[in-house]
DNA sequence: CTTGAGTCTGTAGTTCCTACAGGGTTTATC
DNA sequence: GATAAACCCTGTAGGAACTACAGACTCAAG
């Protein structure tokens, strides 16, 4: 169960993370992801880390948070020289926007659940889906 | 309690909503919002319901739900001649990604909670938010 | 009836990707 | 070891979802 120090080429890593080539090639432009090294020829060679950092970047992204956001809480990850307020700066921000959308999207959840089963129950229902979220 | 028939312009709408004027204009130039009523002069003119369909929309923009996914949403509250398998479909799938989008949320929290404990109790903690969200 | 805040249309810029084009590299096959 | 297929490289141009003007018009307050 121990990671190997194996390497692979982006084609590879945009298959494990779900990350399409050129977008793995864009955060790297905008330094959210590190300069890899390269192979003899050019190539990108990643390890697991790249894998699991990309990952992390891509599923924040379909939280809804920005890459400025993202990035704010890579710094935590990439430098470890934080005093703790501005550990707790950043996390507590980051923890508040999280709590606020696991409450919205559960309230999506109840609406969106009770649409399921009406429909199950042979009736069209009515979409009450903007009162979820409205406000 | 009941709604007045009241009628604001684009500026109190977007202060309502928080949402950027220019996005309003925007939102009604790809149909996502209706062109609303003008004045004699020519200015848009809002009532409540453009306020609440405008505000599930800025908030499932922040939930990471694109403008298509919404528009989706939104035709099952606009059009009411839908048949419950069509419905369905689109219900089901947006249940699906919002329950993914929770359990991720989730993950996060229990992270980022643990670092601001650990912060409050003097130590500068590590970070091992990617591993929350890794894979 | 003027003044200033608010709104109009239209266009250009920003962020975050996505899709080529034209060329070099790796690897599997003969 | 030649050669093709599959992969990668850089660079640029396009799309989605905004955002920020510019220049002109409207409206409400004094």
């Amino acid at each position: 169960m121990r990671s190997q120090k194996r390497e692979f080429t982006i084609g590879a890593l945009s298959k494990y993370s779900s990350v399409n080539i050129e977008t793995i090639r864009y955060y790297e432009k905008i330094k959210i992801m590190p300069s890899p090294p390269r192979s003899e020829g050019g190539y990108r060679l990643y390890n697991d880390s790249h894998g699991r950092r990309l990952s992390f970047i891509r599923r924040s992204r379909e939280l809804g948070f920005s890459l400025e956001e993202i990035r704010g809480l890579l710094t935590l990850v990439d430098d470890k020289s934080y005093t703790c307020a501005q550990v707790e700066n950043i996390t507590v921000n980051h923890l508040n926007t999280t709590r606020r959308k696991i409450a919205d999207l559960q309230k999506l959840e109840v609406v969106l659940d009770g649409m399921v089963s009406k429909c199950h129950g042979g009736h069209v229902p009515d979409c009450p889906v903007i009162d979820a979220l409205s406000l």
